[in-house]
DNA sequence: TTGTACGCGTTATCAG
DNA sequence: CTGATAACGCGTACAA
């Protein structure tokens, strides 16, 4: 006897409206080539080791599964304990944000062509909206778990929920600096000696009293420019008290061309700003100096511990260095399959290249 | 005799590396509150379907759920609904170039929100990876099976594969016109209205001849345009003849400064490029321009018929269109949407909205 | 070498 | 209103 190959499904939820075929199972294309689920299983799998097929089931087997364009569903992979090779990007805010001076986009290039490189597809949580999968519920981060592992972006990702999938062990990679967060594994790109290069070279033009814009927030991206900055002065010997970083919240109100004109007075030839999102620090000093009508590098050398904002991009190329942000994304997502692999960690900075630009030159001559 | 909760796992692969603490599952809060799992499930699933539960039994299992830290399995629950909430973006060529002229980073924005206001996830698919998961053979189609739908870009998507997906009843959507393959649902812009009203402005404007470059291929965006093109000079009663159209398949090398002069002296005051992925005609007619030394809009009017390329973005903002390239990516997500849940198609064109530019204005007067 | 039996964590039905 | 019970699709010891 027979049993019956597809009975309609027992009591459950009615076959999807307009008579659609639903995606092949193991168990069909077990029937089509006339062995058992067990055996598409292992033919599928691609188990190596151990139990070896014969060619011509194994043939039978991809041949069934070819025509049937069988595909396994990765929710059933990650619940048979197996793997689905999908890796999560979430991000809080919008993957995509439509504002684009503050985009993923050149990391994302990278990420892309790593997990393409290595296998694996890409899974993006849509995290960022208020709409059904995203509700703010603590159950948001939770999805992720549908993939082997998961790339965090931004800051602001909740720590709480964080820390739970980290504790459960599900491999999690966050993208930029976070050491409050017990191991929490990231990548980020090394401003401390990037900023302190940026420095080197200033000092070797002649700069010797050099002053650091930067936003009044803790976040390690700006502390971690400020200390390289620091010990970029340490080690050329120049000084590098208090008065060498300027905090703002408000870079564009507080950074007037009469700061600059004070600066100057008090013998300071070159001034270094951080990048953020916004390019507030940059976009403020640019202004000032224009408003001042200084020239540049003419009279005061500028440089930028980052890459430019977009809508920037036209004017002159500011010294600076020059974060990598494909590699950063590639970093991440090989660390992230390290872990998905239960390999240990690699090193988590990559390095930023120096950026000549144009905006630094020799210090004025000042009798 | 209480049964031993958390035997361990009999003969199954050893538990992942770092040997992490399984969660808390629906079973185990059921322990802890006295029901059976089944409650647990139809306490936390929030179904209002028909059951109700009692005040306290919901209490209690809420309770429970919370002091365990439960959180639902994302594989089981989407295992178990037979859907996975997954829709598929698949592009031929890597969904993030690194060739920014030519990106879908736009129209993303645009799937990214509408897939999130609707509760789906995003599967990022590249038909041009070669590791294992993604083999370049014609398997690679295949593997976006994977999701509940896809969505499809570019234009070089293989008809056969996809032919395959539609006969299969798979929920597809291209992006773009598509018309040669029977049942392929797809969304595109109305570059046919679009470029109707172009010319009826500058035919407003005073333009009496006008001329279309365009690239010597059959994609519908091209031909649509052209469509639009030639009614739009009907309409305003203008010359529509074979020489309104200039067909090159390599504009930098044809649309010389010494062609430009020729069409000026027959007459014609406004050039119209289409926009391709490339932005060759619009780029090669910028060139001539410039070359030939005319001043435009004064001597001669300029349309493009889309958006400049992002490298020229900073010049002059070009007289045409804009695909709304945002809406028309929530368009594509809506109708995917809409074909997974088994209902039907909506209307596929999304209307471009004409842009004023500074590239034409009135003829010159001619003696 | 291949088939059988079971479990992963949920959801959904049906009998109490 | 609640508790068994049967899938969902796949991986894997273990028996045949």
């Amino acid at each position: 006897m027979e049993e019956p190959r597809k009975r309609a499904r027992p009591g459950r939820a009615p076959a999807p409206p307009g008579g659609r075929t639903s995606r092949p199972r193991q168990a069909e294309v077990a029937g089509l080539a006339g062995v058992s689920q067990a055996t598409v299983s292992l033919v599928l799998g691609g188990k190596k080791q151990g139990v070896a097929i014969s060619a011509e089931t194994r043939q039978k087997v991809l041949e069934a599964a070819h025509r049937l364009g069988y595909v396994p569903d990765p929710a059933a992979r990650r619940l048979a304990a197996a793997r689905n090779d999908l890796l999560g990007v979430f991000s809080f805010t919008a993957t995509f944000p439509t504002d684009v001076r503050h985009s993923y986009y050149p990391f994302l290039v990278g990420v892309e062509r790593e997990a393409a490189a290595r296998g694996y597809d890409l899974v993006l949580f849509t995290g960022s909206s208020s709409g059904g999968a995203g509700a703010g519920g603590p159950e948001a981060l939770s999805r992720v778990r549908l993939a082997d592992g998961c790339l965090f972006l931004g800051r602001h990702v909740p720590t709480e929920e964080l820390r739970r999938l980290v504790t459960d062990g599900f491999p999690v990679v966050h993208v930029g600096r976070r050491d409050e967060l017990e191991g929490l594994a990231w990548v980020g790109a090394d401003y401390v000696s990037a900023s302190h290069e940026v420095v080197t070279r200033l000092a070797a033009l002649g700069h010797r009293r050099l002053v650091l814009v930067r936003e009044d927030d803790e976040a390690p991206a700006s502390t971690d420019r400020e200390h390289g900055f620091l010990k970029g002065l340490e080690s050329a010997g120049l000084p590098a008290g208090p008065e060498a970083v300027f905090r703002t919240a408000a870079p564009e109100s507080t950074l007037t061309p009469e700061r600059l004109r004070r600066w100057l007075d008090e013998g300071v030839t070159a001034l270094v700003a951080e990048e953020t999102d916004t390019g507030g620090p940059w976009r403020a000093l640019r202004a000032a100096v224009r408003e001042a009508g200084l020239d540049c590098p003419g009279e005061l050398s500028l440089a930028l511990l980052g890459s430019p904002p977009a809508d920037l991009a036209a004017e002159a190329v500011p010294t600076g260095f020059d974060i990598p942000r494909p590699q950063l994304g590639a970093a991440a997502v090989r660390l992230l399959a390290a872990l998905v692999a239960g390999e240990d960690a690699e090193e988590p900075l990559v390095v930023c290249a120096f950026r000549p630009g144009a905006t630094a030159g020799p210090p004025p001559h000042r009798p």
